[in-house]
DNA sequence: AGACAGACCTGTGAGC
DNA sequence: TGCTCACAGGTCTGTC
């Protein structure tokens, strides 16, 4: 599920249930996510209140009076804000309930989610320091993506989802803003010049945030219990869209395995 | 350093 | 209906 679009929609759903509460138990019923929920860390959290759910990269930062705790969704993760108490389904893993006698319920089937604590500042955690710049902000330009990408033999596809490039384009945006851009996935990334990596700067921005923005319609029902974002499969050019045809072209687009993920362009417009 | 394969785990849909 | 297989939106780790 969660590319970065879902991840920021997820945290503008339920920063406003968690700010300024304070937290009553984390409730585990499964700890072994993809590394296993410190079996200390519902002592750590209990009377701790919420300052602020920040994002870092796919990361949500739920920052407390104590420490903080850095959840990620891996592949099949979401959470949810439970108003109802209704009984946990099959793979909603933990509870965070909250005084207000609401919960946010972390539901993740594959179980490459996890989530970390730390009393240290949160930018200075391990999973965080080694990230490139933040897709939206000014860091991420095409004069960087020129510099680093020079004498880079890999795919220029597999370079753009390399998190120290930048983060938060996954498998699904990284084909939708190469085929906005023209260029070809498997081209390597040190064979893309300085004026088409400036484009693929624009596409990822643009694409990003007009995901981010259709994520948004979705918040209202974020506290109910259908509130999930179904907003991807409309707006996707080539993703997904193996042999149909290309919306610029109308050639047929082609799917290719690369760097071990399905990777979908268009053969005639992107070189 | 950089490139690549393999690992984690479960669900779903296609094909037989 | 029930089996097997391929595949799925992330990211860490080990090896060359």
């Amino acid at each position: 599920m969660p590319e970065l679009p879902e991840v920021e929609t997820t945290r503008r759903g339920i920063a406003p249930f968690l700010t300024g509460e304070t937290i009553r138990v984390l409730d585990v019923r499964e700890a072994r996510l993809r590394w296993p929920v410190d079996p200390g860390l519902n002592a750590r959290l209990r009377g701790t209140r919420i300052e602020a759910v920040d994002r870092r990269a796919k990361y949500l930062i739920v920052r407390t009076t104590r420490g903080s705790l850095l959840w990620h969704l891996g592949m099949s993760g979401s959470l949810r804000i439970i108003t109802d108490g209704r009984a946990p389904d099959r793979h909603d893993h933990l509870d965070l309930v909250l005084d207000s006698g609401h919960c946010l319920r972390f539901n993740d089937p594959r179980r490459f989610g996890f989530l970390l604590w730390t009393e240290a500042p949160v930018a200075e955690h391990p999973r965080l320091v080694t990230l490139g710049p933040e897709p939206l902000s000014d860091t991420f330009n095409g004069d960087r993506l020129y510099r680093r990408s020079r004498g880079r033999r890999a795919s220029v596809k597999a370079f753009l989802m390399d998190a120290a490039t930048v983060v938060g384009v996954g498998n699904i945006y990284a084909s939708e803003a190469l085929f906005e851009a023209g260029i070809h996935p498997r081209r390597p990334a040190g064979r893309v010049g300085r004026a088409r990596y400036e484009a693929l700067v624009v596409a990822v921005k643009r694409i990003l945030a007009a995901a981010i923005e259709q994520g948004g319609t979705t918040l209202r029902d974020f506290s109910d219990s259908e509130g999930r974002p179904g907003y991807f499969s409309q707006s996707l050019a080539v993703y997904g869209h193996e042999g149909e045809p290309c919306p610029a072209c109308g050639a047929p687009v082609g799917r290719e395995v690369i760097g071990q993920r399905s990777t979908f362009f268009c053969p005639r417009c992107q070189i």
